[in-house]
DNA sequence: CCGCACCTTGACCCAGCGGTCAAGTAGCGT
DNA sequence: ACGCTACTTGACCGCTGGGTCAAGGTGCGG
């Protein structure tokens, strides 16, 4: 579903991919019927169809460009600096401060999870995930600023920590987002000083 | 929906949960209609709801059921053991080893917490959960065998390890259990030792 | 062998869903 | 002013799926 859309025609999908993440987020993806999503714009139900081909098609354009909109804030946040350590210390904290300012993504993006159907879009956007923090880990390595050990792992192990404060802290407690950024930096950066490599867990 | 149920009533009713449970972990809970769950048992519909009133409280059930089923097997491994913290360790290794028996449950209450209508249950087993946990707690500060700080924190820190562990080790790669136990039990117990006063994160 | 309670059947009901489309409107380029 | 393309409408359709029910089977206590 490519389409030549114009500028309004490009606003018209975003208040779609809007309004439908704010009822996936509150009622769930198979509860909340296409009728639904084009009511709450009060347009007709033809709209929905000259924008996405499906209710499908919907859901992994929300999940492509929730990530894009992470990512760019993630770039935004790194901007320049030289720093690959320090630039993984920024990325952790623009994440974190995106899934504050987005709590809604995370609870369709576990559903989500759920579903074979996205589990393509979801390993995509994973990897390019896992991408961007190996390319900092592997230059960290090579300049000597963290120890030689697996880049692959160590990111995952980085991506997991985030997950897990994310789901505690940011969205069932009010911690301040400063406060969970600085508990997982500490964490993070103290993981890739002593390495992985003493046991299965990343918490050892 | 309380009936008197003969043994082969009670037989049938706990079929049909196990052949849902396992259509739902397979293509999860929306996409499993209740013609294919009595199908996969050969039955006709009715059967479905001489038992349940609802599909969705069959997935109440299910969810209530693992729940004790989880529960038991913990009591079954604490037995009557006097030390409270031993308690606590045989518990983690407990829940760890039945989450590797039962991993399909695992993206079951995963679908449930992304549903408000599931939370009620989901919330009262947490509940349950916790407080089992806090009773050993209590007692191992009371006896002085773990320093003095706030049991529920603790117990909320204890279940977020088990809950990532088994997310990562015994979903996603092929660990066996015993070492993502020992893993689990030995920050566990160090956690505890050194109790969580110094910061937002369990892990600090 | 009766009677009663438990269990099973499967055709049926129908609300509501995802998706279509012929017809119409809006606005831009020329 | 015209025409073209982007957009919008909302009635409509086929069908799926949760849920019902009258009728029939099964087995056990008396």
């Amino acid at each position: 579903m490519r389409r030549k859309l114009t500028q309004r025609g490009r606003e018209r999908r975003d208040q779609l991919i809007r309004c439908a993440a704010q009822l996936f987020a509150e009622r769930g993806y198979h509860p909340t019927s296409v009728a639904d999503i084009v009511e709450c714009l009060g347009v007709g139900k033809g709209v929905f169809y000259w924008y996405f081909s499906s209710k499908e098609e919907l859901l992994s354009e929300l999940l492509k460009s929730s990530h894009l909109s992470l990512r760019r804030r993630q770039q935004a946040a790194i901007g320049d600096e030289p720093d690959p350590v320090r630039r993984i210390e920024l990325g952790i904290r623009a994440t974190l401060q995106w899934f504050h300012e987005h709590r809604d993504y995370f609870a369709i993006i576990q559903f989500a999870a759920t579903d074979e159907t996205f589990a393509p879009v979801l390993r995509r956007n994973r990897e390019v995930a896992l991408g961007d923090t190996i390319r900092h880990l592997k230059e960290a390595i090579v300049e000597g600023r963290i120890p030689d050990s697996d880049p692959e792992t160590l990111a995952h192990a980085i991506h997991g920590v985030i997950d897990q404060l994310t789901r505690r802290y940011l969205l069932e407690t009010n911690e301040p987002v400063s406060r969970v950024a600085d508990a997982a930096v500490s964490f993070c950066l103290g993981g890739l000083a002593g390495g992985l490599d003493e046991g299965v867990s990343p918490v050892s």
